[in-house]
DNA sequence: GTCTATACCTGGATAGAC
DNA sequence: GTCTATCCAGGTATAGAC
């Protein structure tokens, strides 16, 4: 997919500094450094700096849909893969607490700017609700799913937004822990919904 | 403290350009225009739009003391009074989902163009967080006490970015509904554990 | 205090040589 | 495909008249 010409190596340095210092604050300059080559020879490969973007939110959505994917293949359980979800934070969290959430910050920055690739970065939450909201259901979770899900998204966005702000690592492995304890409670109660209903169903059957 | 001296104008106008669009985004000739005055005269008032950012961020500090003074004035309980602070959620609802939190945008943004003003503007979080921490060790949180209130500051920092994302009206509201539940359920929790080392002192007494 | 005019720079974008 | 040179818009900031 990702090779190493130019115009993926304009993405890649695109990318990181798009999540380091915004994406309006960086310029042509800044990436055209990064990626050692001239200013002009940009437009070559795109024809304008909104082009760049759709290009980056693209390729974070490959990244994610494959990450996801990944999950889905390493968790045994979706208890298991939801903690891969939420692990997200242990792992990225140096850049967290220097730049915050990528997608979140993205997301926000864009809808600030009133700019037309705002839906396109939304996306990405998108991305990980609906896939949230599948290991939900596959614990019995059925009408609830979504709200569980979204509240996920919510407890770590929050939490990714304090990090940075507090700069404070033991946050995020606080925070962490509880969500891996909301968690396990929630699976334990929607399994005991779903045998509830099971022998009820049983019940009305006999 | 602010009147309707041209100054107080420009910070007016600042402060919402700044929350609606960002800070970099915002221009003088933004603000000029929100003021109606030319671009020239500003910097009478204001020597860099440096300045303009500090004299926002101070206000903001003003007006949040000023709003927690008086939740504190209004709500009977520290329960009261946390929900006060929940209630925001709500109350700004309209802004929220199109611009997100202006505490938690302005700090993410000033984080990442590394800004010097970034530790000022974190200032209006500590400012939530030590009033919350107060709450709580009100309840009987004790130790727990920043935990409790830095949860429910990411908290509603994740419901923020997450309603703006989606521009999603209900999901506030079930968040908010969620959150009214979790503070009742620590306050019976903290008011129990207060009353069983009441007794244990008791039993120490006798 | 407020205005106009303007200097100066940076950023996005184009043209054309190589 | 990549470069240099250049254009133009817009941004911050200053000078000086009123």
């Amino acid at each position: 997919m990702s090779n190493n010409s130019t115009r993926d190596q304009i993405i890649d340095a695109a990318d990181q500094l798009f999540y380091e210092h915004g994406y309006e604050h960086t310029s042509f300059k800044h990436i055209a450094e990064a990626v050692q080559i001239s200013r002009g020879n940009f437009y070559y490969h795109f024809k304008t700096k909104d082009e760049i973007l759709q290009a980056v939110i693209e390729r974070r959505l490959v990244n994610t849909r494959q990450m996801l994917a990944q999950w889905e293949a390493e968790g045994q359980s979706p208890v298991e893969r939801i903690r891969c979800f939420i692990r997200i934070l242990i792992m990225n969290q140096s850049k967290i607490l220097r730049y915050g959430c990528p997608v979140g910050t993205l997301t926000s920055e864009l809808a600030k700017l009133g700019h037309v690739a705002q839906s396109d970065a939304n996306g990405l939450f998108t991305l990980f609700r609906d896939w949230l909201v599948e290991q939900f259901r596959l614990l019995g979770g059925g009408e609830d799913a979504d709200e569980l899900a979204m509240h996920l998204l919510a407890r770590s966005q929050g939490v990714a937004t304090l990090a940075n702000a507090f700069n404070d690592t033991r946050f995020i492995e606080q925070e962490v822990g509880q969500m891996f304890a909301w968690l396990d409670a929630n699976a334990e109660r929607l399994a005991m919904q779903s045998e509830t209903r099971k022998e009820e169903g049983d019940r009305c059957l006999s």
